[in-house]
DNA sequence: AAACGAATTGAAACCGGTTTCACTTTCGGG
DNA sequence: CCCGAAAGTGAAACCGGTTTCAATTCGTTT
């Protein structure tokens, strides 16, 4: 007395060979309208799909794989799951997945590179059809020789030579516009606690906050930038260290939410007040950010989108079809926590 | 030119038939050696062995799958992998089971019950060997209806009937142990911010919230206990509602830290100070817990090895070996936002 | 020493598709 | 009206395992 879950009451699953006999072809034309490979008469074409339908035909994955055709499988390789902003874009593929017939298979390095390169290798023993990369550190190189090997794409991580396979978004121009915002207020001496050394988006974050003061004609002072890990404890510990030394400065540019709340809690065991003492602004704008005290003005990233996209666009590549990468756009969201600089 | 990744150089991958031509036995005894299903003299064990070692042999898991083994891959079902509670345990699952071979497939119901059925029903298409099922609400028939089909466990969700399937915290204990925190330090009139109505955990959370006030001899004030959805807008509301109906309380127990998040925001907007004059206690500890200002108390949950005890389980149970839960202490890390109340 | 059940083992069928190959039609062009 | 290329189709081999079935080999039991 088994419940009723849908089609697969008691009827056993029906197999091509079921198929071709109701549709009175042989299985070998079957398959060939299930996967477009020749053509096939359009009678006959007909026929066997009102076949499929009849039966609620679903190709098995394993023999289809196992006979060389697709697996119908999405490798999806993260650093660091545990991160919201790459959780969030992981839910996007997953969502945007279910249905189209593409499963998402993960694996998670931990921010080992040594891991990534295994992954990738067991990835392959499993005959993924696509492998989408998030986040994290990786060399271009590497995505050269992955992209070699099964269609690729990478999210939330931006790449110099490879922007047709990167779901991105402008980082040079987001910290451009983050430190932009700050100088608009009257700002000029302004801290920037950097992501992870080597991480493309600290990089290219760090270049937009350059380029901004800059223009400007701000001189850029070393002694406001410091090393930072994309974390809570690093945005505290910079901003301690420099408030330490006595360091003077009105606002702080922290690469992402978490470090700026780092930042913000290191003010506050100095007695100095956010926004009206100092400014901060963070970037991702995670779900936590509309929450913290005050309010955390930062840079959106869309990132659920940035997963949808990914998904669409590694089954389109998958297919052949023509693909585009959408805009995504990365704004300054103003809340309570940069205001003018104190006269 | 193809980079030499591992073993797989330039020799094609190594079948069930060639391990038997090297150890000189038919492929049923390398099927046999291979799953241990009949007994195998010792010396052919030994020669077929070797021959593995030798060609580095690795089964094929479609071919295995197709014949009717096991497909080695776990389903994993969240509910809103968005968030940073059930990412962290998902991560837990995937690193673990990294070297088992055993891969997770995931999918996410985005909070929708019958997304979830569905899910599970693509799952067996796959042919999984088994579930795990990450948070939400899922109801209890539900999980013995999955476990019928495939061996089932559930992270991050306590049921009442299904103990031995469920890897949580003791919420009601947890709920217990945090408003007692509160009432140690003095306070009388504490306000519990529920989880999402029908969700499991939020109910034994409020549970343990009722036992520490009637244990303590303090009656239950309705008007304190407010409707919320483990999110931050939901505590920000209750609370907003609460202070503009001008109810007098001196501290929260919000379901879960950014709920309390949201809590602190709206006191703040009431110039209510925390914990000078509202004490503060969330739930989960995430790692922005940490570097709120003041720094969140909160009631940890172990997210990580939570996650990790799930993957450990399911592979025992899909093993028939035996297993045994650990425990997961739900301890209340005192940080700032609590402290004794204003006489 | 003959008989017998348990332990081993290999051949072959089977899982459910894809793809090669050979053969039959069909159609446009000269 | 004839010819060659393209379209359309089925039979059969193959992908790499598991499992059934029957046969063979042993160690014991009378």
């Amino acid at each position: 007395m088994q419940p009723a879950t849908g089609n697969q009451l008691n009827s056993k699953k029906a197999t091509i060979d079921d198929i071709a006999k109701l549709a009175n072809v042989s299985k070998s034309t079957v398959s060939r309208v299930l996967n477009n490979t020749t053509p096939v008469h359009e009678d006959k074409r007909a026929a066997v799909e009102a076949a499929m339908k009849e039966l609620d035909f679903k190709p098995n994955v394993f023999a289809r794989s196992l006979a060389g055709g697709q697996s119908k499988t999405i490798g999806v390789l993260s650093q660091h799951l545990g991160s919201p902003f790459y959780a969030t874009i992981a839910e996007g593929i997953i969502i945007h997945l279910s249905g189209t017939g593409y499963w998402p298979m993960f694996a998670d390095s931990n921010d080992e590179p040594k891991n990534a390169d295994q992954a990738v290798d067991n990835f392959l023993d499993r005959k993924i059809d696509g492998l989408i990369f998030i986040g994290g550190m990786l060399a271009e190189e590497k995505l050269k020789e992955f992209n070699a090997r099964v269609p690729t794409f990478v999210v939330g991580l931006e790449l110099q030579d490879a922007v047709k396979r990167c779901i991105c978004v402008n980082n040079e121009l987001a910290g451009y516009n983050a430190t932009k915002h700050l100088i608009e207020l009257g700002h000029r001496s302004i801290v920037h606690v950097k992501g992870i050394r080597n991480h493309m988006d600290a990089i290219n974050r760090f270049e937009g906050y350059k380029r901004a003061l800059t223009e400007s004609g701000i001189p850029i002072d070393p002694e406001l930038v410091c090393e930072g890990q994309f974390d809570g404890q690093s945005g505290y510990d910079a901003t301690m260290g420099l408030l330490e030394r006595g360091k003077k400065f009105t606002a702080v540019f922290a690469a992402n939410d978490i470090c700026a709340m780092g930042v913000k809690l290191a003010l506050h065991r100095h007695s100095l007040k956010v926004p009206e003492d100092v400014s901060v602004i963070g970037f991702d704008d995670q779900a936590e950010a509309s929450f913290t005290v005050p309010p955390l003005t930062t840079v959106h990233q869309p990132a659920f989108e940035m997963g949808v996209a990914a998904a669409t666009a590694i089954i389109a590549m998958i297919n052949k079809k023509p693909y585009s990468l959408p805009e995504l756009p990365a704004e300054v969201t103003v809340r309570e926590s940069t205001a003018k600089v104190k006269s």
